[in-house]
DNA sequence: ACTTATATTGACCGATCGGTCAGCACAATC
DNA sequence: GATTGTGCTGACCGATCGGTCAATATAAGT
Protein backbone atom coordinates (compact mmCIF):
# COMPACT_ATOMS: atom_id res chain seq x y z
CA UNK A 1 0.00 0.00 0.00
CA UNK A 2 1.20 3.31 -1.30
CA UNK A 3 -0.78 4.77 1.04
CA UNK A 4 0.78 3.54 4.19
CA UNK A 5 4.84 3.57 2.96
CA UNK A 6 5.12 7.47 2.90
CA UNK A 7 8.48 7.21 0.56
CA UNK A 8 9.57 10.85 1.68
CA UNK A 9 8.79 12.60 -2.22
CA UNK A 10 11.84 11.99 -3.96
CA UNK A 11 13.61 15.77 -4.27
CA UNK A 12 14.01 15.44 -8.18
CA UNK A 13 9.92 14.83 -8.16
CA UNK A 14 9.59 18.62 -6.82
CA UNK A 15 11.78 19.91 -9.19
CA UNK A 16 9.92 18.73 -11.95
CA UNK A 17 6.81 19.47 -11.03
CA UNK A 18 7.75 23.36 -10.36
CA UNK A 19 8.96 23.04 -13.69
CA UNK A 20 6.23 21.76 -14.91
CA UNK A 21 4.25 24.39 -13.08
CA UNK A 22 6.27 27.28 -14.50
CA UNK A 23 6.27 26.30 -18.09
CA UNK A 24 2.15 25.75 -17.63
CA UNK A 25 1.44 28.69 -16.34
CA UNK A 26 3.38 30.41 -18.73
CA UNK A 27 1.26 29.35 -21.69
CA UNK A 28 -1.91 28.88 -19.63
CA UNK A 29 -1.59 32.53 -18.98
CA UNK A 30 -0.81 33.00 -22.46
CA UNK A 31 -3.83 31.39 -24.22
CA UNK A 32 -6.43 30.59 -21.70
CA UNK A 33 -7.64 26.98 -20.87
CA UNK A 34 -8.85 26.06 -24.18
CA UNK A 35 -6.14 27.38 -25.79
CA UNK A 36 -3.58 26.14 -24.50
CA UNK A 37 -2.00 23.03 -25.75
CA UNK A 38 -0.26 20.08 -23.28
CA UNK A 39 2.32 19.62 -26.42
CA UNK A 40 3.08 23.36 -26.08
CA UNK A 41 3.75 23.53 -22.23
CA UNK A 42 5.55 20.30 -22.44
CA UNK A 43 8.07 21.86 -24.95
CA UNK A 44 8.61 24.94 -22.95
CA UNK A 45 9.34 22.45 -19.90
CA UNK A 46 11.49 20.60 -22.11
CA UNK A 47 9.65 16.94 -21.08
CA UNK A 48 7.74 15.03 -24.08
CA UNK A 49 3.72 15.22 -23.29
CA UNK A 50 3.37 11.59 -21.82
CA UNK A 51 5.06 13.19 -18.66
CA UNK A 52 3.17 15.83 -18.25
CA UNK A 53 0.19 13.79 -17.87
CA UNK A 54 1.94 11.21 -15.53
CA UNK A 55 2.64 14.34 -13.04
CA UNK A 56 -0.36 15.84 -13.29
CA UNK A 57 -2.88 13.36 -14.45
CA UNK A 58 -4.93 15.46 -16.79
CA UNK A 59 -5.07 19.08 -18.26
CA UNK A 60 -7.63 20.21 -16.38
CA UNK A 61 -5.50 18.98 -13.02
CA UNK A 62 -3.13 20.82 -13.96
CA UNK A 63 -4.82 24.47 -14.90
CA UNK A 64 -7.27 24.15 -11.27
CA UNK A 65 -3.92 23.20 -8.87
CA UNK A 66 -2.55 26.60 -10.84
CA UNK A 67 -5.31 28.49 -10.26
CA UNK A 68 -5.80 27.22 -6.30
CA UNK A 69 -1.79 28.20 -6.04
CA UNK A 70 -2.39 31.40 -7.63
CA UNK A 71 -5.44 31.76 -5.14
CA UNK A 72 -3.68 30.76 -1.98
CA UNK A 73 -0.70 33.65 -3.24
CA UNK A 74 -3.83 36.00 -3.26
CA UNK A 75 -5.40 35.11 -0.12
CA UNK A 76 -2.02 35.26 1.67
CA UNK A 77 -1.69 39.41 0.73
CA UNK A 78 -5.37 39.81 1.40
CA UNK A 79 -5.12 38.09 5.13
CA UNK A 80 -1.93 40.65 5.51
CA UNK A 81 -4.30 43.39 5.12
CA UNK A 82 -4.90 44.45 8.65
CA UNK A 83 -8.36 46.52 8.96
CA UNK A 84 -7.81 47.75 12.26
CA UNK A 85 -5.82 50.91 11.41
CA UNK A 86 -6.79 54.72 9.66
CA UNK A 87 -8.39 53.86 6.08
CA UNK A 88 -4.91 55.92 4.98
CA UNK A 89 -2.71 53.01 5.56
CA UNK A 90 -4.97 50.31 4.94
CA UNK A 91 -5.61 51.26 1.49
CA UNK A 92 -2.39 52.41 0.85
CA UNK A 93 -1.03 48.85 2.06
CA UNK A 94 -3.93 47.21 -0.27
CA UNK A 95 -2.71 49.53 -2.97
CA UNK A 96 0.84 48.94 -2.72
CA UNK A 97 0.68 44.81 -1.90
CA UNK A 98 -1.72 44.57 -5.15
CA UNK A 99 1.05 46.31 -7.20
CA UNK A 100 3.82 43.84 -5.86
CA UNK A 101 1.62 40.84 -6.24
CA UNK A 102 0.99 41.71 -9.83
CA UNK A 103 4.79 42.02 -10.32
CA UNK A 104 6.07 39.10 -8.32
CA UNK A 105 3.08 36.46 -10.02
CA UNK A 106 2.51 38.07 -13.69
CA UNK A 107 1.96 34.61 -15.02
CA UNK A 108 -0.18 33.71 -12.27
CA UNK A 109 -1.76 36.91 -12.50
CA UNK A 110 -2.80 36.97 -16.35
CA UNK A 111 -4.04 33.19 -15.58
CA UNK A 112 -6.49 34.37 -13.40
CA UNK A 113 -7.67 37.17 -15.80
CA UNK A 114 -8.35 34.53 -18.98
CA UNK A 115 -10.12 32.31 -16.48
CA UNK A 116 -12.18 35.49 -15.60
CA UNK A 117 -12.85 36.63 -19.03
CA UNK A 118 -13.64 33.31 -19.85
CA UNK A 119 -16.64 33.75 -17.31
CA UNK A 120 -15.00 31.90 -14.49
CA UNK A 121 -15.92 28.21 -15.05
CA UNK A 122 -13.68 27.09 -12.75
CA UNK A 123 -13.96 29.99 -9.77
CA UNK A 124 -17.48 30.50 -9.69
CA UNK A 125 -18.22 28.75 -6.28
CA UNK A 126 -14.78 30.99 -4.77
CA UNK A 127 -16.22 34.44 -6.58
CA UNK A 128 -19.39 33.96 -4.95
CA UNK A 129 -18.28 32.69 -2.09
CA UNK A 130 -14.71 33.05 0.10
CA UNK A 131 -14.00 36.35 -2.55
CA UNK A 132 -17.36 37.95 -1.98
CA UNK A 133 -17.34 37.72 1.83
CA UNK A 134 -13.90 39.09 2.01
CA UNK A 135 -15.30 42.07 -0.09
CA UNK A 136 -18.65 42.63 2.14
CA UNK A 137 -16.33 42.20 5.15
CA UNK A 138 -14.49 45.04 3.77
CA UNK A 139 -16.90 47.19 2.77
CA UNK A 140 -18.51 47.20 6.10
CA UNK A 141 -15.17 48.40 7.66
CA UNK A 142 -15.34 51.66 4.77
CA UNK A 143 -18.83 52.07 5.34
CA UNK A 144 -17.81 52.66 9.23
CA UNK A 145 -15.08 54.98 8.15
CA UNK A 146 -17.13 56.95 6.28
CA UNK A 147 -20.20 57.49 8.94
CA UNK A 148 -17.01 58.31 10.99
CA UNK A 149 -16.09 61.05 8.67
CA UNK A 150 -13.18 59.83 8.04
CA UNK A 151 -13.60 59.85 4.92
CA UNK A 152 -16.02 60.76 1.78
CA UNK A 153 -19.13 58.38 1.68
CA UNK A 154 -18.86 56.64 -1.52
CA UNK A 155 -19.94 52.94 -2.28
CA UNK A 156 -17.67 50.51 -0.68
CA UNK A 157 -17.62 47.87 -3.57
CA UNK A 158 -16.79 50.65 -6.21
CA UNK A 159 -13.97 51.84 -4.50
CA UNK A 160 -12.28 48.16 -3.87
CA UNK A 161 -13.00 47.28 -7.87
CA UNK A 162 -11.18 50.95 -8.48
CA UNK A 163 -8.32 49.47 -6.28
CA UNK A 164 -7.99 46.45 -7.64
CA UNK A 165 -8.43 46.92 -11.63
CA UNK A 166 -6.07 50.11 -11.62
CA UNK A 167 -3.37 48.18 -10.38
CA UNK A 168 -4.17 44.37 -11.68
CA UNK A 169 -4.44 46.87 -14.94
CA UNK A 170 -0.21 46.88 -15.24
CA UNK A 171 -0.05 42.93 -15.06
CA UNK A 172 -2.61 41.86 -17.52
CA UNK A 173 -2.06 44.76 -19.97
CA UNK A 174 1.52 44.62 -19.69
CA UNK A 175 1.74 44.49 -23.36
CA UNK A 176 -0.53 47.06 -24.10
CA UNK A 177 1.44 49.33 -21.55
CA UNK A 178 4.79 48.74 -22.22
CA UNK A 179 3.74 49.05 -26.30
CA UNK A 180 2.76 52.52 -25.49
CA UNK A 181 5.39 53.20 -22.91
CA UNK A 182 7.80 51.94 -25.36
CA UNK A 183 10.06 49.86 -22.66
CA UNK A 184 9.56 46.54 -22.64
CA UNK A 185 8.53 45.80 -19.07
CA UNK A 186 8.26 48.51 -15.78
CA UNK A 187 10.97 49.69 -14.31
CA UNK A 188 10.84 49.65 -10.26
CA UNK A 189 10.81 53.58 -10.57
CA UNK A 190 7.76 52.69 -12.79
CA UNK A 191 6.00 50.60 -9.75
CA UNK A 192 7.09 53.16 -7.20
CA UNK A 193 5.63 56.33 -9.41
CA UNK A 194 2.58 54.02 -9.97
CA UNK A 195 1.88 53.16 -6.80
CA UNK A 196 2.80 56.96 -5.32
CA UNK A 197 0.15 58.33 -8.11
CA UNK A 198 -2.57 55.65 -7.10
CA UNK A 199 -2.23 56.43 -3.62
CA UNK A 200 -2.35 60.08 -3.66
CA UNK A 201 -5.34 60.03 -6.52
CA UNK A 202 -7.53 57.10 -4.53
CA UNK A 203 -6.90 58.55 -1.23
CA UNK A 204 -6.93 62.20 -1.74
CA UNK A 205 -10.50 61.50 -4.22
CA UNK A 206 -11.85 59.70 -1.06
CA UNK A 207 -11.15 62.72 0.85
CA UNK A 208 -8.63 60.74 3.09
CA UNK A 209 -5.79 63.01 5.01
CA UNK A 210 -2.99 60.87 3.46
CA UNK A 211 -1.01 59.86 6.61
CA UNK A 212 2.68 59.68 6.83
CA UNK A 213 2.62 56.73 8.18
CA UNK A 214 2.61 54.79 4.46
CA UNK A 215 6.62 55.87 4.53
CA UNK A 216 6.93 52.58 6.59
CA UNK A 217 6.71 51.19 2.90
CA UNK A 218 8.53 53.42 0.88
CA UNK A 219 12.71 52.46 1.52
CA UNK A 220 14.13 55.68 -0.05
CA UNK B 1 -14.85 40.24 -63.74
CA UNK B 2 -16.82 40.93 -60.37
CA UNK B 3 -14.47 43.58 -59.99
CA UNK B 4 -16.58 45.72 -62.02
CA UNK B 5 -19.49 45.23 -61.56
CA UNK B 6 -20.57 46.15 -58.49
CA UNK B 7 -23.66 44.08 -57.65
CA UNK B 8 -24.66 46.26 -54.59
CA UNK B 9 -23.79 43.65 -51.95
CA UNK B 10 -27.17 41.49 -51.67
CA UNK B 11 -28.73 42.31 -48.66
CA UNK B 12 -28.92 38.62 -47.70
CA UNK B 13 -25.47 38.81 -47.37
CA UNK B 14 -24.60 41.34 -45.20
CA UNK B 15 -27.19 39.39 -42.72
CA UNK B 16 -25.19 36.53 -43.10
CA UNK B 17 -21.90 38.40 -42.55
CA UNK B 18 -23.31 40.14 -39.18
CA UNK B 19 -24.88 36.96 -37.89
CA UNK B 20 -21.28 35.43 -38.45
CA UNK B 21 -19.82 38.34 -36.33
CA UNK B 22 -21.84 38.61 -33.77
CA UNK B 23 -21.24 34.86 -32.92
CA UNK B 24 -17.35 35.07 -33.60
CA UNK B 25 -17.29 37.67 -31.50
CA UNK B 26 -18.68 35.96 -28.21
CA UNK B 27 -16.70 32.96 -29.18
CA UNK B 28 -13.25 34.93 -29.81
CA UNK B 29 -13.85 37.11 -26.39
CA UNK B 30 -14.35 34.15 -24.39
CA UNK B 31 -12.29 32.04 -25.87
CA UNK B 32 -9.51 34.10 -27.25
CA UNK B 33 -7.75 33.47 -30.37
CA UNK B 34 -6.25 29.63 -30.52
CA UNK B 35 -8.98 28.71 -27.80
CA UNK B 36 -11.89 29.66 -30.12
CA UNK B 37 -13.15 26.87 -32.58
CA UNK B 38 -14.88 27.72 -36.38
CA UNK B 39 -17.06 24.61 -35.50
CA UNK B 40 -18.72 26.43 -32.38
CA UNK B 41 -18.75 29.71 -33.72
CA UNK B 42 -20.97 28.25 -37.05
CA UNK B 43 -23.29 26.56 -34.76
CA UNK B 44 -23.77 29.50 -32.67
CA UNK B 45 -24.42 31.18 -35.97
CA UNK B 46 -26.68 28.33 -37.26
CA UNK B 47 -24.94 27.75 -40.12
CA UNK B 48 -22.60 24.44 -41.53
CA UNK B 49 -18.30 25.57 -40.69
CA UNK B 50 -17.80 25.67 -44.43
CA UNK B 51 -20.27 28.34 -44.76
CA UNK B 52 -17.88 30.66 -41.97
CA UNK B 53 -15.01 29.82 -44.19
CA UNK B 54 -17.03 30.87 -47.35
CA UNK B 55 -17.97 34.35 -45.97
CA UNK B 56 -15.07 35.06 -43.87
CA UNK B 57 -11.84 33.08 -45.96
CA UNK B 58 -10.23 32.27 -43.22
CA UNK B 59 -10.17 32.11 -39.23
CA UNK B 60 -7.11 34.54 -39.06
CA UNK B 61 -8.76 36.73 -41.56
CA UNK B 62 -12.42 36.59 -39.26
CA UNK B 63 -10.42 37.48 -36.28
CA UNK B 64 -8.81 40.72 -37.02
CA UNK B 65 -11.96 42.15 -39.01
CA UNK B 66 -13.63 41.54 -35.48
CA UNK B 67 -10.41 43.37 -34.43
CA UNK B 68 -10.60 46.48 -36.28
CA UNK B 69 -14.22 46.78 -36.31
CA UNK B 70 -13.33 47.50 -32.89
CA UNK B 71 -10.80 49.38 -33.26
CA UNK B 72 -12.84 51.37 -34.73
CA UNK B 73 -15.59 51.93 -32.40
CA UNK B 74 -13.30 52.81 -29.90
CA UNK B 75 -11.52 55.87 -32.11
CA UNK B 76 -14.97 57.19 -32.87
CA UNK B 77 -15.48 57.47 -29.20
CA UNK B 78 -11.74 58.48 -28.72
CA UNK B 79 -11.94 61.16 -31.46
CA UNK B 80 -15.57 62.64 -29.67
CA UNK B 81 -13.45 64.05 -26.84
CA UNK B 82 -12.71 67.35 -27.78
CA UNK B 83 -9.76 68.70 -25.25
CA UNK B 84 -10.34 72.21 -25.92
CA UNK B 85 -12.35 72.40 -22.38
CA UNK B 86 -11.55 72.07 -18.82
CA UNK B 87 -10.09 68.86 -17.19
CA UNK B 88 -13.42 68.48 -15.48
CA UNK B 89 -15.26 68.20 -18.69
CA UNK B 90 -12.77 66.40 -20.41
CA UNK B 91 -12.09 63.59 -18.02
CA UNK B 92 -15.32 63.67 -17.02
CA UNK B 93 -16.32 63.01 -20.55
CA UNK B 94 -13.92 60.28 -20.66
CA UNK B 95 -14.82 58.31 -17.97
CA UNK B 96 -18.53 58.33 -19.13
CA UNK B 97 -17.75 57.30 -22.81
CA UNK B 98 -15.49 54.86 -21.50
CA UNK B 99 -18.23 53.19 -19.89
CA UNK B 100 -20.88 53.24 -22.05
CA UNK B 101 -18.54 52.16 -24.46
CA UNK B 102 -18.05 49.26 -22.36
CA UNK B 103 -21.16 47.91 -21.66
CA UNK B 104 -22.58 48.91 -25.26
CA UNK B 105 -19.86 46.26 -26.82
CA UNK B 106 -18.93 44.02 -23.99
CA UNK B 107 -17.89 41.16 -26.04
CA UNK B 108 -15.96 43.40 -28.53
CA UNK B 109 -14.32 44.72 -25.00
CA UNK B 110 -13.34 41.27 -24.33
CA UNK B 111 -11.72 40.35 -27.72
CA UNK B 112 -9.57 43.55 -26.81
CA UNK B 113 -8.76 42.18 -23.67
CA UNK B 114 -8.05 38.28 -24.86
CA UNK B 115 -6.05 39.74 -27.35
CA UNK B 116 -3.80 41.67 -25.33
CA UNK B 117 -3.40 39.06 -22.73
CA UNK B 118 -2.24 36.66 -25.64
CA UNK B 119 0.37 39.36 -25.87
CA UNK B 120 -1.16 41.69 -28.88
CA UNK B 121 0.19 39.42 -31.91
CA UNK B 122 -2.26 41.03 -33.95
CA UNK B 123 -1.96 44.70 -32.38
CA UNK B 124 1.09 45.37 -31.50
CA UNK B 125 1.84 48.08 -34.41
CA UNK B 126 -1.16 49.70 -33.39
CA UNK B 127 -0.38 50.00 -29.91
CA UNK B 128 2.88 51.41 -30.55
CA UNK B 129 1.54 53.44 -33.47
CA UNK B 130 -1.88 54.84 -33.28
CA UNK B 131 -2.78 54.09 -29.59
CA UNK B 132 0.81 55.63 -28.27
CA UNK B 133 0.40 59.32 -30.45
CA UNK B 134 -2.96 59.42 -29.35
CA UNK B 135 -1.61 59.10 -25.45
CA UNK B 136 0.95 60.94 -26.15
CA UNK B 137 -0.89 64.07 -27.41
CA UNK B 138 -3.49 63.62 -24.50
CA UNK B 139 -0.46 63.59 -21.87
CA UNK B 140 0.44 66.80 -23.37
CA UNK B 141 -2.58 68.47 -22.61
CA UNK B 142 -2.91 67.14 -19.25
CA UNK B 143 0.81 68.44 -18.14
CA UNK B 144 -0.29 71.63 -19.83
CA UNK B 145 -3.08 71.84 -17.00
CA UNK B 146 -0.88 71.06 -13.99
CA UNK B 147 1.17 73.88 -15.50
CA UNK B 148 -1.68 76.09 -15.41
CA UNK B 149 -2.89 75.13 -12.21
CA UNK B 150 -5.90 73.53 -12.96
CA UNK B 151 -5.40 70.22 -11.37
CA UNK B 152 -2.45 68.31 -9.00
CA UNK B 153 1.19 67.22 -11.13
CA UNK B 154 0.44 63.95 -11.81
CA UNK B 155 2.14 61.60 -14.40
CA UNK B 156 -0.19 61.78 -17.53
CA UNK B 157 0.29 58.34 -18.57
CA UNK B 158 -1.19 56.57 -15.10
CA UNK B 159 -3.94 58.78 -14.87
CA UNK B 160 -4.97 57.76 -18.48
CA UNK B 161 -4.30 54.40 -17.82
CA UNK B 162 -6.46 54.39 -14.32
CA UNK B 163 -9.16 55.81 -16.87
CA UNK B 164 -8.91 53.13 -18.60
CA UNK B 165 -8.41 50.34 -16.17
CA UNK B 166 -11.26 51.18 -14.11
CA UNK B 167 -13.51 51.35 -16.23
CA UNK B 168 -13.02 48.92 -18.52
CA UNK B 169 -12.85 46.37 -15.64
CA UNK B 170 -16.65 46.31 -15.12
CA UNK B 171 -16.77 44.63 -19.01
CA UNK B 172 -14.07 42.48 -18.64
CA UNK B 173 -14.37 41.38 -15.25
CA UNK B 174 -18.00 41.13 -15.34
CA UNK B 175 -18.15 37.46 -14.50
CA UNK B 176 -15.90 38.63 -11.34
CA UNK B 177 -18.06 41.87 -10.90
CA UNK B 178 -21.74 39.67 -10.57
CA UNK B 179 -20.30 36.63 -8.96
CA UNK B 180 -19.27 39.32 -6.00
CA UNK B 181 -22.40 41.39 -6.40
CA UNK B 182 -24.59 38.74 -6.47
CA UNK B 183 -26.11 39.86 -9.87
CA UNK B 184 -26.28 38.63 -13.34
CA UNK B 185 -25.10 42.10 -14.94
CA UNK B 186 -25.04 45.32 -13.87
CA UNK B 187 -28.18 47.65 -13.98
CA UNK B 188 -28.80 51.17 -15.32
CA UNK B 189 -28.31 51.93 -11.84
CA UNK B 190 -25.08 50.65 -11.34
CA UNK B 191 -23.42 52.03 -14.25
CA UNK B 192 -24.62 55.45 -13.21
CA UNK B 193 -23.11 54.61 -9.66
CA UNK B 194 -20.14 53.47 -10.91
CA UNK B 195 -19.62 56.95 -13.45
CA UNK B 196 -20.39 58.97 -10.46
CA UNK B 197 -17.96 57.51 -8.19
CA UNK B 198 -15.29 57.56 -10.68
CA UNK B 199 -15.80 60.89 -11.87
CA UNK B 200 -15.85 62.03 -7.60
CA UNK B 201 -12.64 59.78 -6.89
CA UNK B 202 -10.57 60.83 -10.16
CA UNK B 203 -11.29 64.30 -10.86
CA UNK B 204 -11.31 64.72 -6.60
CA UNK B 205 -7.76 62.93 -6.74
CA UNK B 206 -6.26 64.94 -9.09
CA UNK B 207 -7.40 68.50 -7.38
CA UNK B 208 -9.85 69.60 -9.88
CA UNK B 209 -12.75 70.85 -8.62
CA UNK B 210 -16.13 69.00 -10.32
CA UNK B 211 -17.67 71.26 -12.82
CA UNK B 212 -22.02 71.55 -12.98
CA UNK B 213 -21.14 70.95 -16.36
CA UNK B 214 -21.22 67.52 -15.95
CA UNK B 215 -24.82 67.70 -15.70
CA UNK B 216 -25.38 67.81 -19.04
CA UNK B 217 -24.79 64.08 -19.27
CA UNK B 218 -27.34 63.01 -16.61
CA UNK B 219 -30.64 62.26 -17.80
CA UNK B 220 -32.63 63.62 -14.56
C1' DA C 1 -34.17 27.59 -72.46
C1' DC C 2 -29.42 28.06 -71.91
C1' DT C 3 -25.46 29.93 -69.96
C1' DT C 4 -23.06 31.95 -66.23
C1' DA C 5 -21.97 33.54 -61.64
C1' DT C 6 -22.81 32.95 -56.94
C1' DA C 7 -24.47 30.48 -52.59
C1' DT C 8 -24.36 26.47 -49.99
C1' DT C 9 -22.69 22.30 -47.92
C1' DG C 10 -21.30 17.26 -47.10
C1' DA C 11 -17.28 14.87 -47.42
C1' DC C 12 -12.78 14.76 -46.85
C1' DC C 13 -7.57 16.17 -45.82
C1' DG C 14 -3.38 16.26 -42.85
C1' DA C 15 -2.34 18.10 -38.36
C1' DT C 16 -3.05 18.40 -33.71
C1' DC C 17 -5.92 17.79 -29.65
C1' DG C 18 -6.16 15.30 -24.69
C1' DG C 19 -5.42 11.00 -23.02
C1' DT C 20 -4.06 5.74 -22.67
C1' DC C 21 -0.95 2.11 -22.45
C1' DA C 22 2.56 -1.19 -23.07
C1' DG C 23 7.21 -1.48 -22.44
C1' DC C 24 11.82 -0.05 -21.09
C1' DA C 25 15.25 1.84 -17.52
C1' DC C 26 16.63 1.68 -13.01
C1' DA C 27 17.03 1.49 -8.31
C1' DA C 28 15.58 -0.92 -3.99
C1' DT C 29 14.05 -5.14 -1.72
C1' DC C 30 14.25 -9.88 -0.76
C1' DG D 1 20.32 -12.43 -9.03
C1' DA D 2 15.51 -12.61 -9.45
C1' DT D 3 11.56 -9.67 -8.08
C1' DT D 4 9.17 -5.59 -7.42
C1' DG D 5 7.84 -0.83 -7.74
C1' DT D 6 8.44 3.58 -9.77
C1' DG D 7 10.00 6.89 -13.37
C1' DC D 8 9.65 7.63 -17.87
C1' DT D 9 8.27 7.74 -22.86
C1' DG D 10 7.29 6.30 -27.87
C1' DA D 11 3.44 4.81 -30.09
C1' DC D 12 -1.04 4.95 -30.61
C1' DC D 13 -6.34 6.15 -29.88
C1' DG D 14 -10.68 8.61 -31.28
C1' DA D 15 -12.00 13.37 -31.60
C1' DT D 16 -11.47 17.76 -33.24
C1' DC D 17 -8.73 21.30 -35.43
C1' DG D 18 -8.53 24.78 -39.75
C1' DG D 19 -9.10 24.42 -44.36
C1' DT D 20 -10.16 22.48 -49.36
C1' DC D 21 -13.05 20.91 -52.87
C1' DA D 22 -16.36 18.91 -55.79
C1' DA D 23 -21.18 18.80 -56.25
C1' DT D 24 -25.47 20.83 -56.03
C1' DA D 25 -28.81 24.48 -55.62
C1' DT D 26 -30.25 29.03 -56.68
C1' DA D 27 -30.60 33.16 -59.02
C1' DA D 28 -29.35 36.43 -62.92
C1' DG D 29 -28.37 37.55 -67.47
C1' DT D 30 -29.06 36.66 -72.40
Amino acid sequence: MTAVSVTHESPSREKVETNILMAAEEVFSQYGYRGASLQVIADRAGLPKANILYYMGSKQALYVRLLNRMMHRWNKVLEDITPESDPATVLSDFIRAKMVLGQRYPEGSKLFAAEILAGAPFLSDYLAGELREWVASRAAIIRQWSAQGKMDTVDPKWLIFLIWSATQHYTEYSAQVSGILGRDALTEEDVESISAFLEHVILKGCGITQASTNAHLVEK
